[in-house]
DNA sequence: CCAAGATCCTACAACGATGCAAACGGACAT
DNA sequence: ATGTCCGTTTGCATCGTTGTAGGATCTTGG
């Protein structure tokens, strides 16, 4: 078994006690007894017990993140910011997948499993309005994605509507007049779905063209095989479009994919604009013009927030809400107008 | 504060360690006793505290993986895969980002910050054969990637060199005689790479095609920037090859970027093919001929075999490799022949 | 009606650490 | 020589749980 405390106490010739006070340097010890206790510590390989102090402090050192899966890009790469981020204040970081999953993600809200860690990054996909309820939990609880109505907890996110409404304009301003959209999302009400289609719709608007829901389809996780089905919804539907804007870059790889298995020219016929600046987007064929949500400083904040959250744990601290900026990065699927 | 087991004893009347037996599902217990018992912790939401339950059991219930970064699509969805297999247990997984690099796989297999956790899947890439001793930890371990020398530890691994053999066999078969490698990596001990070149070698071999190093390029970290970046070397060499072999998909498609951009077809000029075959290859275009490795299984079978030596700490079960079956998946970017 | 044996419940000691307060010993002033 | 003070070390209680052992209560058979 691994060493104690006590082990180390014994071999060292001092009170346990003491070696606990080294390893917390507690200043008032002689320097003799401070190289004695250090020696039989290395001698013996002794590592405190997290789990004992964890008991003992209140704290664990581990926080949890939530993200609907990891098979999308875009979470994993969120995931590894936030882990680097977590790692940087010396914490570790538990990864739960919800799968987007209404009842999953009210089941880990409940779940004990969490108090192995001392709070939670919360990526909601599946929860409705009635839910809400369900974020008054008894631990530090950090929410990513839109939001929506008023509700108790710390907020991270991109500008959504903005965004999509900056990118809509950045289309309408290369020429493009009837642009699709791929992954509208009715009842969700936490995801980015909403906003961002409320950010499209006040671009189209702006610029005098009439909303058409004939060229908007829906798509709930946003794999690349939903944003291909949706693509093939698209054509099938006749309402012509030469521009698609996918509400996230997997859903527009999707698409991209089926309008050229089409015929149709990237961005010659069809213009493709997506969101999320994607490792992968600069690789696909055409590379894919996209919007950078500030993913890294979303990961960032999130961790910085959830940390001020449990080091004032009991004070009462409002809850806030902190917007990344984006930025529209150009690339083959869509030129500059 | 949260409701310890003292709390729910209190409410019920009975003493405290009634409500653990309660909990742990002890037999005998009259009926009206773990009704009231049953009905106080529903009053007070007692939820028991697990850091305190891992402190006297010895057990935490998580497991940690580590992989080089989740930026990789490939350790990503298999970051997704080990979650899901251990969630199915009943476990929670932490995840750590290592880099790739040597020193911080090093140093992860000496942090304390492992101790709150039961056992580790390491996914090693950047040590040497020089640290084969640092393998020896004092806790269950479980290695992914390819088993080069022997070691301590419990091991799950694709077929690397019968993958590649194969795989260059295939594009033997229709028709390509030079066949360009990308993700080569000398000085590698744990990762895949070295074996992935030697079934390229063997296969070349036994068709008497002569290795040509010229057409051989190296990629340390295996991003799609890497792919990009030997593919243009590969051009700048002058060399001529009529086929690509990325030794995973990531790298196959930062290559099969730069190949259309420099105006060769592919297939028609040069054929393309990778490993892996992550969720994106198939969306690429052309759609990405790679070969599946049974990252679902490799995942499952990880942590199967960390709970096998778990379960059975402190017995000698002797060291186990465990390899996946592979499977090529023949789409545009290499048409069999 | 009592002893024996189930059945049900409780007391106490861990697990390995930290916080608090008190004990120890030597230096110094009185 | 005695008391005070400070630097240094120690003992004890504690975090919330589970394991072990044994006490209390209830059945049951003779």
């Amino acid at each position: 078994m691994a060493a104690t405390l006590h082990d180390v106490a014994d071999l060292a010739g001092v009170s346990f006690k003491t070696v606990s006070n080294v390893i917390n340097g507690y200043p008032h010890i002689r320097p003799a007894t401070r190289e004695k206790v250090e020696r039989a510590i290395a001698e013996l390989g002794y590592q405190p017990n997290l789990t004992a102090r964890s008991l003992r402090s209140g704290r664990t050192g581990a926080i949890a993140l939530a993200v609907p899966e990891l098979n999308l890009s875009y979470f994993a790469e969120l995931a590894g910011f936030v882990i680097a981020a977590a790692e940087r204040s010396d914490l570790v970081t538990l990864v739960e997948q919800t799968g987007g999953d209404r009842d999953r993600e009210l089941a880990l809200l409940q779940s004990p499993r969490l108090r192995m860690t001392d709070g939670l990054i919360l990526s909601p996909l599946g929860m409705r309005q009635e839910d809400v309820d369900a974020l008054e939990v008894p631990f530090p609880l950090v929410l990513l994605g839109e939001p929506v109505f008023d509700w108790p907890n710390d907020h991270v996110s991109m500008r959504n509507v903005e965004a999509t409404r900056a990118g809509t304009e950045y289309l309408i301003a290369s020429g493009r007049r009837r642009i699709a959209v791929i992954g509208e999302h009715e009842e969700e009400v936490f995801g980015s779905a909403r906003s961002r289609l409320r950010g499209y719709r006040e671009a189209l608007e702006a610029n005098g063209i009439e909303y058409d829901e004939r060229i908007v389809a829906g798509a709930t996780l946003w794999h690349r095989a939903d944003g291909a089905r949706a693509m093939h919804e698209l054509l099938e539907g006749g309402a012509p479009f030469d521009a698609v804007f996918g509400f996230n870059d997997t859903l527009a790889l999707g698409a991209m994919r089926v309008l050229q298995e089409a015929g149709l020219r990237v961005p010659g016929d069809v213009a493709v604009l997506g969101i999320d600046d994607l490792d992968e987007a600069a690789y696909s064929i055409p590379s894919l013009t996209t919007i950078d949500p500030g993913r890294e400083w979303i990961a960032r904040t999130a961790v910085e927030t959830l940390l001020e959250r449990i080091a004032r744990r009991g004070k009462d601290l409002p809850p806030r809400t902190k917007l990344a900026d984006f930025r529209i990065i150009e690339r083959e699927s869509a030129p500059p107008g």
